[in-house]
DNA sequence: AAACGAATCAACCGCTACTCT
DNA sequence: GAGAGTAGCGGTTGATTCGTT
């Protein structure tokens, strides 16, 4: 108390000066830690003041939210997870803390992690932009069916939607003004008829002018990943998310429906 | 074992929105 | 309505960890 004292009558350009930053030590966490305990994580001015770290409330309420927080959950974004945020990602785009919403002890920091460090990753493996229509059509109709796959695997239930089950569920903070797409691709036996019609409208479509389903068709094919024996195209596709083979591909799986369409069924469309 | 590059993630920064006076 | 203070969000950075050679 002494402190939030001297502190409350100390000029900002003072404290500005005496204010720490980098990593939290263990005692600086269990200050906060007491000090949110008794006022709440609200006024993070005033807890940054009055426990006598020399932190803003910026940072306090940083270090609060994104790791003391005891609802807080660590460890690998588990399968349900990384389809509830390439499915949210796909409705609201980088709106991190509203995708956190739905993603119980997962924070918007971590879920940007996730994404930059994982999604961007895999564009950068096909050659696109993450924001590219290509990119997102083949998000939404080959890599999300594909991990609902693995997750039906998983649970008895063929049909479970991780998304639909919350965003229906009436108990979960809902924006009602978001409107929620009907009838998600999830039947892997339309995986390849989806994805036709996906490459044909990003083939076709203005947004990405450069980038050409046959670009993609190349790189798959021709590229390092390419089995002429087996006459399968793959990509390194096995590094999605989470340890302990929980990825969204295993390892050496093949990309077979992209194959497949490129080399059978992509002649009968025209590529703008 | 060491060096190096890649991947990861905690934390910071700048900006905007909101609330209060 | 204006301005100050604060909270929250998304983008970015940099230290650390991990994997490979």
């Amino acid at each position: 108390m002494e402190n939030y004292e001297q502190n409350l009558n100390s000029p900002a350009h003072e404290e500005d000066s005496d204010v720490r930053k980098g990593p939290w030590t263990e005692e600086e966490d269990a200050i906060l830690v007491n000090f949110v305990a008794i006022h709440g994580d609200a006024r993070w001015n005033h807890i940054a003041r009055s426990s006598g770290l020399k932190r803003t409330g910026k940072s306090c309420r940083l270090r609060w939210l994104n790791y003391l927080r005891p609802d807080v959950r660590r460890g690998n974004i588990t399968l349900e997870e990384q389809f509830m945020i390439l499915k949210l990602h796909s409705l609201w785009g980088n709106r991190w803390s509203k995708i956190a919403q739905y993603l119980p002890g997962r924070t918007d920091n971590e879920i940007k992690n996730y994404w930059r460090t994982r999604v961007q990753k895999q564009a950068k493996h096909l050659r696109c932009d993450v924001n590219s229509n290509l990119f997102k059509e083949t998000m939404k109709n080959v890599w999300m069916p594909r991990l609902m796959e693995r997750i039906n695997a998983q649970t008895p239930s063929p049909t479970y939607d991780p998304v639909e089950s919350v965003i229906t569920d009436p108990g979960q903070p809902i924006d009602k003004q978001t409107p929620v797409e009907p009838g998600f691709v999830l039947n892997p036996d339309q995986h390849r008829h989806q994805f036709v019609q996906a490459s044909e409208l990003c083939a076709t479509s203005s947004n990405s002018p450069a980038e050409t389903l046959s670009d993609v068709q190349d790189r798959v094919v021709n590229g390092s990943g390419y089995d002429p024996a087996g006459q399968t195209g793959f990509l390194e596709l096995n590094d999605w998310g989470c340890d302990d083979g929980d990825n969204m591909w295993t390892d050496d799986e093949s990309f077979w429906f992209l194959q497949d369409q490129f080399c059978h069924e992509t002649t009968s469309f025209s590529y703008n």
